[in-house]
Parts: C-alpha cells; structure tokens; sequence
DNA sequence: CTTTCAGGTTACCTCAGGGTGACTACTACC
DNA sequence: GGTAGTAGTCACCCTGAGGTAACCTGAAAG
C-alpha cells in the first residue's frame, strides 16, 4: 500500500514524516478534539466548575454516558479534575487542570475563527446541495 | 435527555447554544478537520498541485479508496479543482481553490500550535499509561 | 413501603468511517 | 500475447463512536 519512495522525484518527501503521523503533536490534537463532545465538555469547564447534572443540563442533546465518558476520559488524561463528596445525595465537581486550560486555547482558536469565518461554510454548503441537486 | 433548563439558576443557559449547535461555523469547521485524512490532503496540496499517484505516494498509509473518496469530498466542498486530461495512460491535476486554501490556514495552526506545546501530549500519554498500569 | 435525588454503570444496538482486494479502461512497449 | 502504467470504482467486512434504556446506591422525605 505505502510505496516505496520514488526515486525519479527529488521533492516527493512524504507528507506524513513532515506532519500527520500517528505520534505526531498535530495528529494527537487532532485526535483529542475531533470526538463529538470533547470540545463541548471543554468549553463548558472553560466557565468556571461545574457538577455532573449542571453540565448534563448546558450541554442539550448529550447523553450520560457519554458525559460520563466523555470526563473520565479527559480525567485520565489530566485535563479534568474530578473531585468526589461522599454524601447523599453524591456530588461531584469537575474542573479544568492547568493542562486542560492549556489545551482549551487551540479550541478557542478554532471556534473565533469559524465564526469569524462563517461565510466560509455557507459557501461549502451551497457548493454542497448544488452537487446533490445535479448529481 | 435535554432537561428543562433549570429555572434555579440564573447562569446556566447552553454551551450549545453559544458554540457547538451542529449548524454552527466552530462544528461544521471540527467535522471538516476531525476525519482522518482531510488535513493530510490539504497539506499535501498545500505544497503544490499534485497527480493522484504522486500523493498516494506522499501519504503513506493512505488507500486508493480513501483517498479518491477524500479528494471527492473537498472537491464537491468546492476546495479542491480535479483537472482531468483524456490522455492514455489518464492523468489528473488535484490543486487547492481559494475556499480550499482559506481552510489550510487555521489547519496549519493547528499543527503549528501542537508542534509548539509538544510536550503537553508527552504528559498526557504519561497520565494515560500511569492510568491504565494502575487500574 | 416506595419515591426522590445525584451521579453514575451496564448491556445492547446502530451506523458511518475506514480498510482490503478484485476489477475496469486504454494504449504502448517487449 | 502478456504486462506495465495511471486513475479509479465496486463489493464486502470490521471496528469503534455514539445513542437508548434499564438498573444501582443510600439516606431522607411523604
């Protein structure tokens, strides 16, 4: 599947070596954020704690488990701190660690400048129900 | 699933409404970046105009599949022009538009920012494997 | 006795993204 | 006649992300 280098193209360096392998920073980010409700969750932290229902509660349209999922996953990365109250009813509290705050800025990068954008996408989806029209 | 916003509280009004509703540019921009291939053929054509042979040879790991059906996509997307030349053997000319070169931009930051803070994801994949040792 | 509340877990199902391998077309070259 | 080279498509399968619904805990309140 993977060729091997041509010889005959002095310029064709792999694109991959360069920037999207597996255990490269560009492709471990973009792991990090591309799941669904990852950014979500980390936006919603971004303002300020927040306990287990209150974030079921900002975030319409996400499940439990996937809340649930979604933290431990981010807790055992050491992006969310989970902090337990053993008391009925139970209570928890989620926050951000400095590890989180840190990766917070390139998803804030990306939301400012999708919205400021934003025309960008309607572009894309004119394009987009144009083809499906004459297809 | 969706609660009733809780009247109780005064600040809780939705993450989703301010960033991440599906129709919204910051996760219409994530859905174009999260799947697997699509930053890797932007850089790639960033570089330059490329055949389709040359870049299956640039991107290690890519198959025939992926790559067309990728190329399909940005192409109806309207951010990458497909030159075809009727000539035997065929020959097709794959290069980024304005739309599509517009969209490298926060891309590349991306890669810049994670190429930056590199060490972050060492300490993430420690957390992680201390995790998983542990349990 | 059973319902309520917060904060979950578990089992089960679906669907889309992605991978593999075979096959196509057309001509030139050996 | 066979094979190579380019640019694909097609049919099939597998995996993992994500959704749904039921269940659990433990004390207190009705």
């Amino acid at each position: 599947m993977a060729d091997h280098p041509h010889p005959s193209d002095p310029q064709e360096t792999s694109v991959d070596e360069a920037v999207f392998h597996e255990r490269y920073p560009s492709r471990r980010l973009l792991d990090l954020i591309a799941s669904r409700w990852t950014p979500i969750v980390l936006f919603c932290l971004a303002s300020g704690t927040h306990h287990y229902g209150q974030m079921q509660r900002r975030i319409p349209g996400i499940s439990k488990k996937m809340l649930s999922q979604t933290l431990r996953r981010l807790e055992t990365d050491g992006l969310v701190h989970r902090e337990v109250y053993r008391v009925v009813p139970p209570k928890t509290e989620y926050e951000l660690t400095e590890l989180g705050w840190r990766l917070h800025e390139p998803v804030r990068f990306l939301c400012r400048w999708a919205a400021e954008n934003a025309e960008i996408f309607d572009r894309i989806e004119r394009n987009r129900t144009v083809a499906s029209v004459s297809e």
